[in-house]
DNA sequence: CGTGTCCTTGAAGCGCATCAATGTTGGTGG
DNA sequence: CCACCAACATTGATGCGCTTCAAGGACACG
C-alpha cells in the first residue's frame, strides 16, 4: 500500500519546504511506487545506470565509495527524505553505491520522467539542482573533516551533523536519537582506523560528551561538542524533498 | 573587449559538449560581462551570496574552505570552462571561497538570471544540474583518497587527475602541461603537511614518473603512476559549458 | 642588496594504524 | 537448553607514516 504524497508524512516536518498542491500532484504522478528492502540490501551500485531513482522515506543507510585495494570510503549516512540517484538521474550514471543499514523503504521515481520535471516543472527542477548543490557542500565540508581534523575533531564534528539532522527530522527524544550504524561505517567516513573510532568515541564517553552505543547516540552537550569539532550548530536549512 | 559566447575558444575543445545557436544566444543574453583577475585575488568568498556567477574562460585558481583553526582545505583546482558559483546561484549561500591562482578572465553572469534559465531553457537548467553532479562526483572521489589512499597514492591520483583534465583542454605538449600552483596547495588538497608533499613528489620525480617543478607538470608514465594510485585513466566525459 | 616567497632537506617525535586477543550479544541447530 | 558461531565492541602492545621543527638554498623584486 503505497504513501500518497499528499500525505507524506516527510512534508510535516520542519526539515522539508512546503510543496504547492500542483507541485504535489506532479510527484505523485512522477512516483511509480514503493519499495522495501532489508538490511545489507545494496540500493544502487556504483557505475551503473540505474532506470530508477529513489527518496528514502523510512529507514537509513549509507552511501559509500570502494577502492581497488578493497578499502572503503563512506560518503555520508542516508537518512529519511534524501534522495538518492541523482548521479544516475543527470549523468547516467553513478559515482558511488548506496546501501540500506535498517529495513528502508523508499519511494521509486523513473529515471525518464526526469527530463519531463525539467520541461514542465522548473520550480522542481530548481529543487532538484539545490539538493545537488546541498551535496556537493556537505562533501566540502566532509573532506574538510577528513584532511583537516584531527580524529577527535573529526568524530565530534560527524556526531554534530548527525544530530543536527536527527533533531531537524524530529528522531530526537531526551537527547537520544537512533543512529543505526557500526563504528566502522563511521570509521571509514573518517578514515580512521575502526580501532582509534572506537578509542575516540571512549574518550567522548568518559568525558560526558556524546554516548554512542546500542544503535543510539546521546548527545549530552552539544555545544562542547561542537567547539572541539570547531564547527557550528546552526539550524539546519529546509531543504527541498523529492 | 568581451568575447562573444559564439567565438567562446572553449567550445571547440574536445572536453566540452555543442551548443545548439539557440542556446549559445540564450548565453550571449546571460552574459553580462568579463571580469579580469590577477594572482591571488579572490573571486567568491565562503558565506558570501554573490549577485555575480562566474564560468572561467582563462586561467586557473582553486577552491577552497578555512576551518577556524586557520587550517585550509583546497577543494578543487580550478581550470577554464569550470563553473564558479553554483552554490550562491542555487542556495544563496557560497560554502567556500574561491581565488585566482593566475591572472584569470571570468565571464560574468547575473545571478538573478539563474531562474529564468529554469523557467524559459530547461536544457540548460539541466547541464547546470548536470555539473552540481559531476561536482558531487568529484568531490566524493577526492574524499576517497584522502581518506583512504597513503600520501604517495593520493599525489598520484591527483596528478592523473589534473594530467587527464589538461589533456582534455588541449593544455598538454610534448608530455607536458602548465600547472601553476604551490606545492602548499596540493597539500592542502590532500591533507598533507608540506614537507611530506614535497618529499613524495621527489619519489615520484626520481622513479621518472612525474615531474613538477616551475608551474609545469611533466608525466612520462601516465599508466604507472594511475598503477600507484589505483584509479584509472579513462577519458573524460563531455561537459556541459555555461 | 635586503627581503619575501617558495622549494628542499635533515632530524625528532607523535598520532595514528596495525596486530592480537578477549568480551559481549544474538542467532541457530542439535 | 545448551553448545556453537558470527558479528561487533573493546582493550593493550608495537611500530610506522606522517607531522612538526629547523635550517638553508634559489629565485624574484623593490
Amino acid at each position: 500500500m503505497a504513501q500518497k504524497c499528499e500525505n507524506c508524512p516527510l512534508r510535516q516536518k520542519p526539515l522539508f519546504q512546503d510543496l504547492s498542491p500542483d507541485e504535489v500532484r506532479f510527484m505523485q504522478k512522477f512516483k511509480v511506487g514503493e519499495l522495501v528492502v532489508d538490511p545489507g540490501a545494496p540500493i544502487l551500485m556504483e557505475g551503473s545506470n540505474s532506470p530508477q531513482l529513489f527518496t528514502a522515506l523510512r529507514g537509513m543507510g549509507i552511501r559509500y565509495n570502494t577502492l581497488q585495494n578493497g578499502r572503503r570510503q563512506v560518503l555520508s549516512f542516508v537518512f529519511p527524505g534524501d534522495f538518492i540517484g541523482m548521479q544516475a538521474g543527470i549523468m547516467g550514471e553513478m559515482g558511488h553505491s548506496v546501501e540500506a543499514t535498517t529495513q528502508m523503504t523508499l519511494c521509486v521515481f523513473d529515471r525518464s520522467g526526469i527530463w519531463n520535471l525539467f520541461k514542465s516543472h522548473p520550480e522542481r527542477a530548481f529543487d532538484l539542482t539545490w539538493l545537488a548543490a546541498s551535496e556537493e557542500h556537505f562533501l566540502g565540508e566532509a573532506l574538510s573533516s577528513v584532511g583537516q581534523r584531527s580524529a577527535i575533531q573529526a568524530i565530534a564534528w560527524a556526531l554534530v551533523r548527525v544530530f543536527l539532522r536527527g533533531r531537524a527530522l524530529g528522531l530526537v527524544r531526551n537527547g537520544v536519537m537512533p543512529l543505526p550504524f557500526r563504528q566502522q561505517d563511521l570509521a571509514d567516513a573518517l578514515g580512521l582506523s575502526l580501532v582509534h573510532t572506537n578509542k575516540t568515541l571512549a574518550v567522548l564517553r568518559d568525558r560526558q560528551l556524546a554516548a554512542w552505543s546500542d544503535g543510539e547516540l546521546q548527545v549530552n552537550n552539544l555545544e562542547a561538542l561542537a567547539d572541539i569539532a570547531e564547527t557550528d550548530t546552526e539550524k539546519l536549512p529546509a531543504r527541498p524533498i523529492l
